[in-house]
RNA sequence: GGACCGGUAGCUCAAUGGUAGAGCAGCUGACUCUUAAUCAGCGGGUUGGAGGUUCGAGUCCUCCCCGGUUCACCA
């Protein structure tokens, strides 16, 4: 878009010359800046006229960048504290507050005028009478603008229309929007610019700034669920010398004094084991995975994600755990186990549980003829065999369809066929279980079936939020799946056997029940947010103009 | 990478193939309880870019750029 490749450019120019020393070499009044804004953008007319007016609240006698404010309450407090204080009240008491925020509406009449100030996410008025503040408070206000910064003395009444408002006895001037904030009408409402510039979002956008102030509640809540069950928090290497812990492409990177290449890690797994090794039974991280993989509105390639490993548990235990958690969650972030997602009301006051095969038989088109039944899929080629009538029937009916590359084992063949016809199908929190062995490289087998793994899945809305199994602990058994895997080849897939993790498991690894959730995903179940790059504060995006450097990749 | 939708003033958007506009923001002035403040006036455009069709293109055609959605990819 023309309008934001102007916008953007504008936005580069600033920060360049905010970072740029001779910036901060003015001396007083405008002639300087304006040798200094000797930039060819097109809002010129804005930004030079807000930096006359910073030169002239300068000459008033302001420090143009003042260092401090002290402040009584935020906007946001007074508002909490006082909605239902009469304004008779507020007058016979009249205690000073001092208060600041970001003028965000700003009403002159003459010798009077009302702004408001918005600070903690909250707005509040405040009433402005030159008789008060006095001629040079007065200049002041004059030369403010939408977006600056300041602080007020004052007392709190209510304005003919009831509105709590501070009346205003000095203003302090703090800090000036050289760029004008978002349209006040329609706010920021560009995708686009509401990552890229998340700064603005978040002054525009009440609803953008509930979600992250949800994000860090949801966090906060799972610190204290696990805190409250005696696990310990740690933070383990996010350069791996071997990508493993999960099935996906690492990122590369490079130490210069080692000069040895390095992996971003794709999952912090196998170092949490090697602590359950270690004798931390109940541990957890939450932070950050890295995947070279596509970008969509349920993957950035950088997600957060919360691990925890409790050794003498099994997968069967984690379930149990997992439903009190969401069900404890959701309540305690929206105030209820039922949760609006898109349109359609989650409860996650119970999970359904189905194995991998039933969900397979439970969600078979009924058009597609017979469903195979979970033997059927169990035995020899019989998934193989039920995905080609499924991809028959969904190549007639315009469905997608399962498309294998390469030969596929049957276990390989059963994950599949799930993925291609159900996994959109479980809406509803569903504890999906007994994963083939085939395609859970990490996880326990069941005693009674080989084949499978005791691992399982939460898919809500049709994503999968969280994985987790009973933690394979046999070296032996562990070694022959990582060669296997390596064996099959694949970006996907680790290049090298990590030797230390089989050695850690000789060192003998308790029973072990593991599991990860994706922060990123359960916040845009908990918030509403149909995408990821909604919960994350800076999403990866797109390199901006074509050609340029890729410094603002990430925004600013 | 494919498909679809979009790109017009700083922002949000108009404009049968026939003189590029409105509101907000900005500037000047008036106004001492406004709240999308109001009133009067002013400035603001390479219609994403390049070609083409046409007497005439913001509008139609081709290519390119940028963005969104979606599919593919993605334990």
């Amino acid at each position: 878009m023309a309008s934001n490749d102007t916008t953007t450019r504008i936005f580069t120019r600033i920060s360049h010359f905010l970072l740029n020393p001779r910036a901060r070499r003015y001396t007083s009044g405008a002639i300087a800046f304006e040798r200094i804004f000797d930039l060819q953008f097109e809002p010129r007319d804005q930004l030079e006229q807000r930096q006359k007016k910073l030169a002239q609240i300068q000459a008033l006698g302001h420090d143009p960048y003042p260092r401090e404010f002290r402040w009584t309450d935020t906007p946001a407090a007074l508002v909490d504290k006082y909605t239902q204080t009469p304004g008779v009240e507020l007058e016979a008491t009249k205690s000073e507050v001092r208060v600041a925020g970001r003028i965000v509406s700003l009403r002159l009449m003459g010798k009077a005028g009302f702004a408001h100030l918005q600070g903690a996410g909250k707005r509040i008025q405040i009433y402005i009478k030159k008789d008060v503040v006095g001629e040079q408070g007065f200049q002041l206000f004059h030369l403010l603008d939408l977006g600056d910064s300041i602080g007020v003395r004052g007392h709190l009444f209510r304005t003919k229309t009831n509105e709590l408002s501070i009346w205003v006895e000095e203003i302090f001037f703090l800090s000036k929007a050289l760029l004008p904030l978002p349209e006040k009408w329609h706010g920021l409402t560009d995708v686009e610019l509401r990552y890229r510039q998340r700064y603005l979002d978040l002054i525009a956008n009440e609803k953008s700034r509930e979600v992250f102030v949800t994000r860090a509640r949801i966090i906060q809540e799972l610190r204290r669920f696990f805190d409250a069950r005696g696990y310990i928090e740690v933070e383990t290497p996010m350069m791996h010398p071997i990508a493993g812990g999960a099935a996906a492409r690492p990122f590369t990177t490079h130490h210069n004094t080692l000069d040895i290449d390095l992996y971003l890690r794709v999952a912090p797994e196998l170092y949490l084991k090697r602590l359950t090794v270690g004798g931390f039974d109940r541990v957890f991280e939450i932070n950050r995975n890295f995947r070279n993989e596509g970008i969509s509105t349920q993957h950035n390639p950088e997600f957060t994600m919360l691990e925890f490993y409790e050794a003498y548990s099994n997968y069967r235990d984690l379930m149990d755990m997992n439903e009190q958690l969401f069900a404890l969650l959701a309540k305690n972030i929206t105030g209820s186990t039922t949760v609006n997602y898109g349109g359609a009301e989650l409860d996650f006051s119970k999970m359904q549980r189905l194995s991998m095969r039933e969900a397979i038989v439970k969600y078979w088109p009924p058009t597609a003829g017979e469903a195979p039944t979970s033997e059927k899929l169990a035995s020899p080629g019989g998934a193989q065999e039920a995905t080609n009538r499924y991809n028959l029937w969904a190549k007639g009916a315009g469905a997608p369809y399962a498309a294998a590359k390469g030969t596929l084992t049957n276990g390989e063949w059963t994950g599949l066929l799930f993925e291609t016809m159900a996994e959109d199908k479980l809406v509803q929190p569903t504890i999906l279980y007994d994963f083939p062995t085939e395609i859970s490289p990490l996880s326990k087998q069941k005693p009674e079936d080989p084949s499978l793994t005791e691992r399982f899945e939460i898919y809500v809305a049709g994503m999968e939020v969280a994985n987790g199994f009973s933690e394979l602990n046999d070296p032996a058994e562990q070694e022959r799946r990582f060669l296997a895997q390596m064996a099959q080849g694949g970006e996907e897939v680790p290049k090298q056997l990590d030797v230390d993790y089989i050695r850690a498991l000789c060192h003998g690894m308790p029973p072990t029940a593991g599991e990860g959730i994706g922060i990123d995903r359960l916040t845009m179940l908990l918030t509403d947010s149909p995408s990821i790059r909604d919960v994350i504060l800076f999403p990866l995006l797109r390199r901006e103009g074509g050609g340029e450097s890729s410094s603002e990749a990430h925004g600013a």
